[in-house]
DNA sequence: GCAAAAGTGTTGTCGGTACACCCATGC
DNA sequence: GCATGGGTGTACCGACAACACTTTTGC
């Protein structure tokens, strides 16, 4: 009886491993914050073959009981220390993807305040570290890929939304959202225009306070304002 | 013998299932068209327990040397006959969504011309048809979210794409494509404005044909234009 | 001739962009 | 006093929305 268990359960690994439906399914995630007003994404020293040693994003397999969103908050609460929530970016599938073996992954976009940058990583890690965007070394696997598709994720969304604030602390400046906006999608905007748009859309408020520093009128400090409703009436086209 | 084969393999299903590396990797095709100037999503009977004999998505296991999209394009080809590029929808991986093991599935979007929803099911499936999105029944699985998340995908697209024109023939009269914009976004457009705006974008070209049937004037006849570059300046915000 | 869809222009509004100067402070 | 970033208003333009009538055909 105990044979035929094994024996069984052998045979049911057997399937279960060649069977096509074994697929491994892991989350990358790509954690985006901003390094002196340069945007950089987070990576870590892998540890595992083929690419043990070399800088990749932050992921890992999921837990059986686990969402992919549940998956990748806690691969960064493990790499990082940091709660947030993430966006899905998509799936990456290629089967020689991952050499060790067929394994797809999700994606999934974070954004980092400025404040919360500094890591905090585990043992589980030896490095972990914020690269510029710009400057991006070769990645293993297809890395480079997913960290682009993210880094478009992130410039369309700064684009309609306040995402950008999300990079940066709970209260802050027009300045200084201003040159997250910047920093996300590449280019120089103008000041006057900037903060008549944020004002039109309300996406922020001011807190009252009022920061003083460096030689230069103090800023007023604001923050976002909860979302307002996105239903809006859709016209003719 | 044949019984003992089944037996087994319903363990190592089971098996497979409950392993933590071993989670099921499917894909479900929203395939959209246009029945009678409504938008329609093609749903099959499903043989798989505990929902069989229900409508619900086309869709499958992924294969081992398959990427998402190709297990997409597969299983819409066997279900429908049709070959069709696919968008990827986004992941859904509730760890209960299917009773019948753990298994996350990536949604895939496909427009189907309304020329080419004349079905020709396969032997495999018995049951393949169009359903108005208007008047969805509820579905197995989290296939109504599903759908959902595909509508809304298709709507984003007809809004700054000429996607729409996809659930046409390939040649076409401009009544024809507002027809389907209204149909995909569910809102009446004004001719004149939709017209200028086609031409503007430079969307459509004429076949220099020309389309009489029904008591009224001729309709001139368009065609999708390849691709027009969308690399455009960004410029201040 | 009449029903039915095709086809066509103008006007007002709004959002986006370009652009230049004063303000408050630290040093 | 000067360097630095904060803060403000106006004018032009292009995109979008609203709106009505003539054209061509089938019946």
């Amino acid at each position: 009886m105990a044979f035929a268990l094994a024996d069984f359960m052998y045979h049911a690994q057997l399937m279960a491993s060649s069977r096509p439906g074994a697929i491994g399914v892991a989350v990358d995630i790509v954690a985006l914050s901003l390094q002196a007003d340069r945007l950089a994404v987070l990576l870590v020293k892998l540890k595992r073959a083929p690419y043990e040693g070399r800088w990749g994003l932050p992921g890992g397999r999921i837990g059986a009981g686990e969402t992919l969103e549940a998956a990748a908050a806690r691969e960064l609460l493990e790499k990082t220390g940091l709660r947030r929530e993430l966006m899905q970016v998509r799936a990456f599938s290629a089967p020689d993807r991952d050499p060790a073996g067929r394994c797809i992954s999700v994606a999934f976009l974070a954004t980092i305040a400025a404040g919360d940058a500094q890591l905090s990583p585990t043992s589980k890690y030896a490095g972990v570290a914020w690269f510029p965007l710009a400057e991006l070394q070769r990645l293993p696997y297809d890395h480079e890929v997913i960290v682009a598709a993210a880094a478009d994720r992130l410039r369309e969304l700064t684009e309609t939304t306040a995402i950008a604030a999300t990079l940066l602390p709970p209260s802050f400046t027009l300045g200084e959202l201003q040159r997250a906006h910047e920093a996300v999608l590449g280019v120089q905007l103008d000041a006057r225009n900037f903060r008549k748009q944020v004002a039109e859309r309300g996406l922020v408020v001011e807190t009252g306070e009022i920061r003083r520093g460096g030689r230069h009128r103090p800023a007023k400090v604001y923050r976002v304002r909860a979302r307002k409703n996105p239903a809006a009436e859709r016209g003719s086209r």
